[in-house]
DNA sequence: TATATTAATCGTATTATTGCAATGTATTAA
DNA sequence: TTAATACATTGCAATAATACGATTAATATA
């Protein structure tokens, strides 16, 4: 108990479920549109932006690099993040089914 | 500390990671699909249909219910589920403003 | 009325998440 | 080499989420 049961959902379902949950969270998604505000690399300046200590928004990052959602690569002695092209489109067309499949005819409660 | 500081973050920051921390569990997603595919109510066969116990779907739909993505109504002995169009449309439009942001130009990392 | 049926709620155990101070690790600058 | 800068990691404390057995509440049926 306390423990997902992964192992009983199809892949697709398990796959989107962890875009979704890398997403969810306030902080990452100030981050995210940091990245897409900027449309270019952006660095460490999110630590003055978003009022969160470096620790926690490092760990924020990472979870979203983890789920696949940026990629970053080292610029010296900083880090610069942007959006990963591959992982995004596909969440975009997945979650686009999803939501799309919803056609409000038959309103029945 | 392990809390979530909402106060630093715009109301639809908090609202949009909301809905998607609702969505964002392989249970919840295969609930809503079931209800999406029924295109009409359905009721407690999700208990037989997922592998998971009573009290769990139970609760699942409670966390729907709450985030306003579903809404259900006592039909008899039963409770029918289906999709709540507001919330719904809601988030299509909020969460296609968001994933649409990203013009995959300018690749930079 | 008594008894199923259906679903919500409660209590509990387990695991995950959030946030941060402290520390570690590279890289750059002096 | 030394110091500074920029992040990452670690360890910890507090809170949230997941799952389920047991119980409760409400409705329907015999």
């Amino acid at each position: 108990m306390g423990l997902t049961k992964s192992e009983i959902f199809t892949d697709e379902q398990n796959q989107l479920s962890q875009l979704l949950k890398a997403m969810a969270h306030p902080a990452r998604i100030a981050i995210l549109q940091r990245i897409l505000i900027s449309n270019t690399c952006i660095c460490g300046d999110l630590v003055e932006e978003l009022g969160l200590a470096q620790a926690t928004i490092s760990q924020h990052l990472k979870e979203l690099k983890t789920a696949g959602l940026i990629q970053g690569t080292i610029e010296g002695v900083s880090v610069c993040y942007c959006i990963n092209p591959v992982t995004w489109k596909l969440m975009e067309k997945q979650l686009g089914a999803f939501l799309s499949a919803y056609k409000g005819e038959a309103h029945c409660c």
